[in-house]
DNA sequence: ACAATAATAGATAAAAAGGTCGTTTTGTCG
DNA sequence: CGACAAAACGACCTTTTTATCTATTATTGT
């Protein structure tokens, strides 16, 4: 609905990540097993999340990822604009071409506001706030 | 963002089709020429449109395609749900299954605000409020 | 009978998703 | 210190899905 099965794969994993004890690197096979992703395919995504400055890895034995900055200061859009590129937030679902919200859009009183909707629930929505909203559920089991 | 390039094709086509004289049908291949998509793709999104009760076609010399019901009736969901299929409207996410807004997802206080709100934007705009302001801005030149 | 049109079926191309394998890095153990 | 094992990294390959194109067939007005 919003971004691609790549980038929700992202997200998820970052979500899981976000679950575990953070003070020791955790496997990406781990991580990916733990929510049914292909590991092989997470682990092609840990490099842009990497240079984004979002994940650190450390290589070798007892390596594996860990966040960079803590989760609560990283938001889907960091995610979202990691996997899907700077213009995903830029595209216009009723023209060919970016239009960027420009005045001269004919089209943009129509579709700015639900962008704009999009957009800050993106950029508000923390990988630890929908981590947070797991735990509390699974502890209530 | 919201859809694939496939149903964005489909509702930009609708609307260059509802700025053009109902009275008669309109070739598929202007439609789509006018709006620089391939003529031959949107050829092949037609008879789905018509299925869905949305298209009507009429084959032969001086055939094409026009509204069955009046594009104020056809909203953006409508034209989602025939080419992206009815599940489009139930994704999470945040999980790798859907969620459908179901209480018991730990979720669904997170996502299923702003599921509503596109869910709600895609079914209240409509094919001709879209067209409207397109002829309104060019009738300003 | 003919020309214009959508419908259908199929082929091809490109992009997204998924998998394999060898290389590099690093801690651990002898 | 050297050998080994565990891990991410990088290059490449395969499969699947999405997008695009081509050709043929069916339909209809003139």
């Amino acid at each position: 609905m919003l971004y691609s099965l790549t980038t929700k794969y992202a997200v998820i994993a970052l979500i899981e990540l976000a679950t575990r004890d953070e003070s020791t690197p955790i496997l990406v096979r781990d991580i990916a097993l733990a929510r049914d992703i292909p590991p092989a395919f997470f682990a092609k995504l840990v490099p842009p999340l990497v240079r984004a400055g979002i994940l650190t890895s450390t290589r070798g034995k007892n390596g594996g990822i860990s966040f960079t900055r803590s989760p609560q200061e990283v938001s889907i859009a960091d995610v979202v604009r990691t996997i899907e590129g700077d213009n995903y937030f830029r595209e216009c679902v009723f023209e060919l071409l970016p239009c960027d919200g420009r005045p001269d859009c004919p089209l943009h009183d129509v579709w700015d506001p639900i962008r704009d909707d999009i957009t800050r629930f993106l950029e508000q929505t923390t990988i630890h706030g929908v981590a947070d909203k797991l735990t509390a559920a699974k502890e209530e089991c």
